[in-house]
DNA sequence: TCGGGGCAGATTTTT
DNA sequence: TCTGCCCCGA
């Protein structure tokens, strides 16, 4: 007789090969529980396990709720608890999509209609520069993507828009005003922006108890990963579904915690102890992925953060090979040696595209690297790119499907009501819109209303009837087949045929990605069957990016942002650009934003199995100009008697001449010279971004006195002595202002600069403690003090003018 | 009203 | 370098 399979059978099947404490973190199913997990831990797996435990030990699959950050690791968590317990479907999704969907369901209760638009950037972008115009607000000097960053954090801090008090700042006024405005449009509209999915939600769970308690009874078990990655609204909206059913279990790493810029949180993480204080514990410190020297390397490095919760990396696996490090002399070399690194370990054999991978801080840094790898014929991906919802013709399809979909979608009007050309402009808009929003219409009602027709030219109010009637005859579609409401538009638009007819590459291009938008809209009529429908699918595209599409099986390098890396691994990395103002980037000002860049170094560093490379360009063209570049500080602080470290801007032939003496400046250096001096002076020498000043050499030389240096009787104070008396040794890589410089030049060994000039985030040297930063200035004149912070040798303070401090790179 | 051309301005990361 | 915006001529 068939005997149905013992709890301890399936439990061996989901148990076996997990370590010691990745068992524990398995088994705790009730009450909450914290998995610290580093990168490479493991963390996919466990979770994944500790999902197919729980539908072992008879939890139902509908109580259980999974939350992730991107669609990607929600996915690869699907397919993971798919194949661990076939059949079972627990609701795994992103944070937005989740909101999203309950937002559907209740709504009415924070004044939305079910089938309300989900705005994007740009469209949010639209409707904030239409508020700001009806106010007259000089957008010249309070600039749309400020106000937005404001009602954003203002959103992601659970501040609604009757909450928000002005604070000292002009731009704080002009949001106090400005955000009920643009809350109130976006309602009209029925519709939310990013920010809204979590901010209704989290409003309607405080302010609808019975609601938050169907809820919580609803989802018993929760799971969110990333939990250092969570904003405040996320953090409410968990609270609120975990109290009556406390079975909350939390994934994360403060040190991977990349989105503070979004609202993110890391306190979220570091203070779960707190929050829940029956919590457990559990912490993933084995790597399973990188080398010893790879992780040794990240280790170092975020070891220099302060906000973190102390943590040991540790792997069984090979030490590898050293980490290596390459100054180029530019872009261009950097890019060519990475795309023949590629070239030469594929044509060995020992390699396939796939293997490898190159991150950057920013994505104009991908333009040479395109450049090269396609001269050499290296394939490639890259992950995040153009992103085909954002172009033209697919955004215009987009829109003119929302308004079908929502016909009080005003950006969906507006995009798509002269689009193809209807003879309806800009005046006759400014019109409309004015009284519509007199009346409190929408656009599409106003276009309806004969009387307000009446106040429009003749000619264009007639346009505007006929494209009212147009979409009140393609609204009778809402309800078929993606694809086929798309036919419909196009037909009844004439949409794709005004760039058929066009003949223009360009144009032929627009026609092929809207044949694209249909393959898609076909597939997702067939994927979803019953659960399909236009609206559907408007959701899934607005909450779906680019990064979601990343195929891993094909076989190409991958390129991408730092940020787009979490989560991937690759066995070769190359992390480009690592240089002052591009990583960390110029825009952080405060110590945490600069944790926050070393920790997206961290994440970079940990993509890597095998080889890791780092790179910086001496020069790099950047908008169209060369500019001289420093290397980023973050390099000091890797180990370097563990690496490989290499400098390409010395002359020909050698690769190692660092510190072998003078030498004749080269022709790139006089360039840098002369740039730098005919650069303006800053008034204030604290200007953010202001690179600090550091030379290569400097910078090459700066981590601890390691053996191999002194063996080479090289010490670094002798380096310091060599750069201070000969000028040639120690020639500045970039000078940021003429006084700056004219401080740095003066100087001939003891300290006669002028301590005014001494800025905050500065590069320093001082003879026996080598180059610092620093940190706290105070007073002025004779008695300007300075606090410096000595990598190895701490803080120290200083009255400048009695110290031997100098500007570094003088 | 429309579209081209010229110019200024701006450039991080993403759900 | 590239985009997005404004202005102008048709």
């Amino acid at each position: 007789m068939f005997e149905p399979a013992d709890e301890s059978e399936g439990a061996q099947h989901i148990l076996a090969g997990l370590t010691e404490s990745q068992r524990e973190a398995v088994q705790h199913i009730d009450g909450p529980l914290l998995i610290l997990a580093g990168p490479g831990s493991g963390k996919t797996r466990v979770v994944s396990h500790r999902m197919a435990w729980m539908l072992e030990q008879g939890i139902y699959a509908s109580h259980i709720l999974a939350l992730t950050f991107t669609n990607k690791a929600a996915d690869e968590l699907k397919s993971r608890v798919a194949s661990l317990a076939p059949g079972q479907r627990i609701w795994t999704g992103t944070f937005h999509r989740f909101c999203a969907r309950l937002l559907r369901e209740f709504a009415p209760l924070v004044g939305l209609e079910p089938n309300f638009a989900i705005y994007d950037v740009s469209d949010s972008r639209r409707v904030l520069k239409r508020v700001l115009e009806d106010l007259d607000v000089d957008v010249a000097r309070f600039k749309p993507e400020q106000i937005a960053a404001e009602i954003s954090r203002a959103k992601n801090e659970m501040i609604g828009p009757d909450d928000y008090q002005a604070t000292v700042s002009p731009v704080g006024k002009v949001v106090e005003k400005i955000y009920p405005l643009y809350q109130r449009q976006l309602l009209k509209s029925n519709a939310v922006d990013f920010d809204d999915l979590l901010l209704h939600v989290a409003v309607m769970l405080r302010e609808h108890p019975e609601v938050r308690a169907q809820l919580d009874e609803r989802y018993r078990y929760v799971m969110v990963d990333e939990y250092q990655d969570t904003n405040l609204a996320q953090y409410v909206i968990v609270r609120a579904l975990c109290q009556d059913y406390p079975n909350l279990a939390v994934t994360g790493d403060p040190d991977q915690s990349i989105y503070g810029w979004r609202g993110a949180n890391v306190r979220n993480i570091l203070d779960f102890e707190h929050d829940y204080p029956q919590v457990k514990v559990v912490r993933l410190e084995q790597n399973y992925r990188s080398t010893q020297r790879i992780l040794s390397a990240a280790d170092q490095l975020i070891r220099h953060n302060r906000l973190r919760k102390d943590k040991r990396l540790f792997t069984a696996n090979e030490p590898g090979q050293p980490v290596h490090y390459t100054l180029f002399p530019s872009e261009q070399e950097e890019a060519e040696a990475i795309a023949q690194r590629v070239v030469q370990a594929v044509r060995s054999g020992r390699r396939r595209p796939r293997d490898f991978a190159v991150f950057y801080r920013i994505n104009a840094l991908s333009r040479v690297l395109e450049s090269y790898f396609r001269q050499h014929g290296v394939p490639y991906r890259m992950v995040n790119s153009v992103e085909f919802y954002q172009r033209k013709e697919i955004k215009d399809v987009m829109a003119y499907l929302s308004l079908v979909n929502n016909p009080r979608d005003d950006v969906a009007f507006l995009r798509v009501v002269n689009e193809p050309a209807r003879g309806i402009g800009k005046t006759t808009l400014e019109r409309l819109s004015r009284l519509a929003t007199e009346n409190g219409l929408t656009l599409l009602e106003a276009a309806h209303d004969s009387n307000i027709l009446k106040a429009i030219s003749k000619k264009s109010a007639k346009a505007l009837s006929r494209f009212a009637v147009m979409m009140d005859q393609l609204a009778e579609h809402a309800h078929e087949p993606v694809a086929t409401v798309l036919g419909e538009v196009l037909i009844a638009t004439g949409y794709r045929d005004q760039y058929q007819d066009s003949g223009t590459e360009e144009d032929m291009q627009r026609v092929v990605n809207i044949e694209e938008l249909f393959t898609v809209a076909r597939q997702f009529d067939e994927a979803q069957g019953e659960n399909g429908g236009l609206e559907a699918f408007l959701e899934a595209s607005s909450l779906v990016n680019d990064t979601d599409a990343f195929d891993e099986e094909e076989d190409c390098v991958s390129l991408m942002t730092l940020h787009a890396a979490k989560g991937l691994e690759f066995p070769v990395v190359s992390i480009i650009a690592l240089e002052e103002g591009v990583l960390p980037h110029d825009r952080c000002k405060s110590e945490e934003e600069i944790e926050e860049e070393r920790r997206l170094l961290f994440v970079g560093i940990t993509r890597a199995k095998q080889e890791l490379y780092l790179s910086s360009a001496k020069y790099r063209t950047f908008r169209g100009t060369t500019k001289p570049t420093v290397p980023s500080w973050f390099l000091s602080e890797l180990p370097r008697a563990e690496m490989d470290w290499e400098d390409l801007t010395r002359q020909s032939g050698s690769s190692e001449g660092r510190f072998r003496g003078p030498r004749h400046p080269s022709q790139m250096e006089r360039l840098a010279a002369s740039e730098s001096s005919s650069r303006p002076a800053t008034s204030a020498p604290n200007v953010p971004g202001m690179p600090r000043l550091m030379t290569a050499d400097q910078l090459l030389g700066l981590s601890k006195v390691d053996k191999s240096d002194a063996d080479r009787g090289d010490t670094l104070d002798e380096r310091l002595g060599a750069s201070r008396g000969t000028p040639a040794a120690g020639k500045p890589v970039t000078m940021t202002t003429a006084k700056v410089k004219a401080a740095a030049s003066a100087t001939t060994g003891t300290t006669e600069i002028d301590p005014d000039l001494f800025y905050e985030g500065m590069v320093v040297l001082h003879p026996s403690y080598g180059p610092g930063k620093v940190e706290q200035l105070a007073g002025r004149g004779a008695n300007r003090r300075a606090t410096v912070q000595f990598p190895g040798h701490g803080r120290k303070s200083f009255v400048i003018a009695k110290s031997p401090l100098r500007p570094a790179g003088g």
